[in-house]
DNA sequence: ATAGGGTTAG
């Protein structure tokens, strides 16, 4: 017995598997795997720690000696949840209710079952876990039910996650701070910020995790002034300082929400700096088309010591693409491999495409996505296609379309973009060929909505909408915006209101003449908002030619800055024109 | 003794 006591003291202090096997054999030796307290120190040890080894710990398992404690399995399933093989758990579980060795799991085992079920999308395996908690009695434990509600909502069923948690017997600020990230990560931001206010309301605290949360669904949805009031809490407490995620959080939602001034000065403030930190400001210039300022931080980083990843190229590229900066675009690209070792990924070839087609050169957005490991991706030649239409080149046009057509790929969008090229040559038609194949086929439309932030409360506005309360009033603003625009405006400008012929085509292909969500989302915030204010607005779309022209006259018209940002990049609207350049 | 939460790009 004094042999074990020495061996667990061993244990104890164990760091790396060289000392381990070591233990080990002196624990066979000394027939001391039999012992349940050395051979569960043993297991945690391979199983869990950082310096461990699973496979190890199976094999370790495997040689066991009956009766198996709980320990024995909970370490087991541990080391597998956090795995590459996170499906193992499940399996792991199986095993141990088939055999006699033990009575029945604890709350433990369902923390980390439920671990691996939300790693490896194991739904039916969540729901029957859910049924055995609630059988065996866990279902009044704080932290199984939080792990239930994140299995839930990771495997995409985000109401029964709102239902769990809605029904647990309490929630502590993880169980807060784990549904903020849930509707987060589903995309559901407004629910996100909602949960806000509740916690507010109820009194149950705020911490950084909280605040990490929050500003990614207001980046997201380009809440910038939920961002500020999440920025006062956050340096009143002073996370700020102390934590890196709450900074970086900052910086991209600042960028994300249009401020690259927010997110200079909250980059500027912070003590230390990681990936993530580079990252967010290299992306955030680069979407707003600073491809230069971009550069500039980017060569900071490495003075900084830090290693780009793909996502710093990505920054570079879009800034590029959207500045027209050919050479430097095609230099890093280079870079990227050469130099750091990482492989462009579709987002990148993409920007190389956008790059070159926007710039002209059509031939050399061609041959990038011949070249590429993803020309079956129709993503690329979609791009090679919008680019097409800015130079109205018919034959490329057509070339790109086919791929797509070859790839099945083909949307409504798509065949809007060829009538446009079309259109923009006068070929009716052209127009009327595209036309018939969308009524024929079928082809579906992807709807385009609009986020707007008025007051602290988020809008969604999709095309055509006709579900808000205040309906009427949002099309009477809408009208009269139309109509101040066609009658201040010169001659040129009246033109533009009045759809141009090609537009007119497209329009009509893409949303059968409804009137656009950002169209809506604008007039609805000059309703709501007080002369200076700023408008804030994403949509999921890219915006439209028309929409482009409007929202530039409406800025001058009304005084207003509007900042647009679109599925690619940003737009500020000033006193009548935007940072675009109208190259976009 | 062993349990739960966060950031860029997709």
């Amino acid at each position: 017995m004094c042999r074990a006591a020495s061996l667990l003291t061993h244990l104890q202090g164990c760091n790396s598997m060289r000392r381990l096997r070591k233990i080990h054999a002196q624990v066979i030796v000394n027939g001391l795997l039999s012992n349940p307290a050395v051979s569960a120190k043993l297991l945690a040890f391979c199983a869990t720690s950082a310096a461990g080894d699973l496979s190890y710990s199976r094999l370790l398992f495997s040689h066991l000696p009956p009766p198996l404690h709980l320990d024995h399995w909970n370490s087991l399933i541990r080391g597998s949840s956090r795995g590459p093989a996170p499906i193992d758990s499940l399996r792991l579980y199986n095993a141990m209710a088939r055999s006699s060795s033990v009575s029945r799991p604890d709350a433990v085992t369902f923390s980390f079952l439920l671990k691996a079920c939300e790693r490896s999308k194991a739904t039916a395996k969540c729901r029957e876990a859910h049924g055995s908690i609630v059988r065996i009695g866990f279902s009044s434990s704080v932290i199984v039910c939080t792990n239930l509600t994140r299995c839930y909502a990771e495997n995409g069923l985000i109401d029964d996650s709102r239902k769990m948690f809605d029904e647990m017997p309490e929630r502590d600020l993880v169980s807060w701070n784990s549904m903020i990230a849930c509707y987060c990560r589903a995309g559901l931001h407004e629910e996100a910020l909602k949960i806000y206010d509740k916690m507010r309301v109820l009194g149950v605290g705020l911490d950084e995790f909280t605040a990490v949360g929050l500003l990614s669904s207001c980046a997201h949805v380009g809440a910038l002034n939920f961002g500020i009031q999440v920025q006062e809490f956050a340096e009143k407490n002073g996370f700020l300082g102390r934590n890196i995620y709450v900074g970086n959080a900052l910086v991209d939602m600042y960028a994300k929400c249009g401020s690259l001034d927010g997110a200079r000065q909250v980059f500027d403030r912070m003590r230390r700096r990681d990936g993530f930190t580079w990252n967010s400001m290299i992306v955030g210039l680069g979407v707003h088309g600073h491809g230069d300022e971009a550069i500039s931080f980017f060569d900071r980083m490495l003075m900084a010591g830090l290693r780009p990843n793909s996502v710093s190229f990505l920054g570079l590229l879009m800034g590029c693409s959207h500045q027209g900066l050919v050479g430097e675009g095609i230099k890093y690209f280079q870079l990227m491999n050469s130099e750091f070792n990482l492989q462009p990924d579709l987002k990148h070839y993409g920007c190389m495409v956008d790059m070159f087609g926007r710039a002209g050169e059509l031939e050399k957005a061609l041959e990038v996505i011949r070249s590429s490991p993803c020309s079956a991706d129709p993503v690329l030649w979609r791009t090679l296609l919008s680019a097409c239409k800015i130079h109205k080149k018919v034959e490329m046009g057509e070339t790109a379309f086919e791929n797509l057509s070859h790839l099945s790929a083909h949307n409504a969008g798509d065949c809007a973009l060829l009538a446009g090229i079309y259109a923009g040559v006068g070929d009716s038609q052209g127009v009327a060929r595209m036309r018939k194949l969308v009524k024929d086929q079928g082809i579906k439309t992807t709807p385009g909505w609009t986020w707007i932030e008025v007051h602290g409360e988020v809008r969604k506005f999709v095309v055509g909408d006709t579900s808000h309360p205040d309906t009427k009033e949002i099309y009477e603003k809408l009208k009269e915006m139309i109509s101040r625009a066609a009658s201040l405006g010169s001659a040129e400008e009246r033109s533009k209101v009045q759809p141009s012929k090609e537009d007119a085509a497209v329009e009509g292909l893409e949303n059968g003449g409804d009137c656009h969500s950002e169209m809506l989302a604008i007039a609805f915030g000059l309703m709501k908002t007080s002369e200076e204010t700023s408008l804030r607005i994403a949509k999921n779309l890219r915006v439209c030619k028309d929409c482009h022209s409007l929202t530039k006259m409406v800025s001058k018209i009304y005084g207003r800055e509007i900042i647009v940002r679109d599925r690619v990049r940003f737009h500020h609207f000033k006193g009548g024109s935007c940072s675009c350049s109208d190259y976009w």
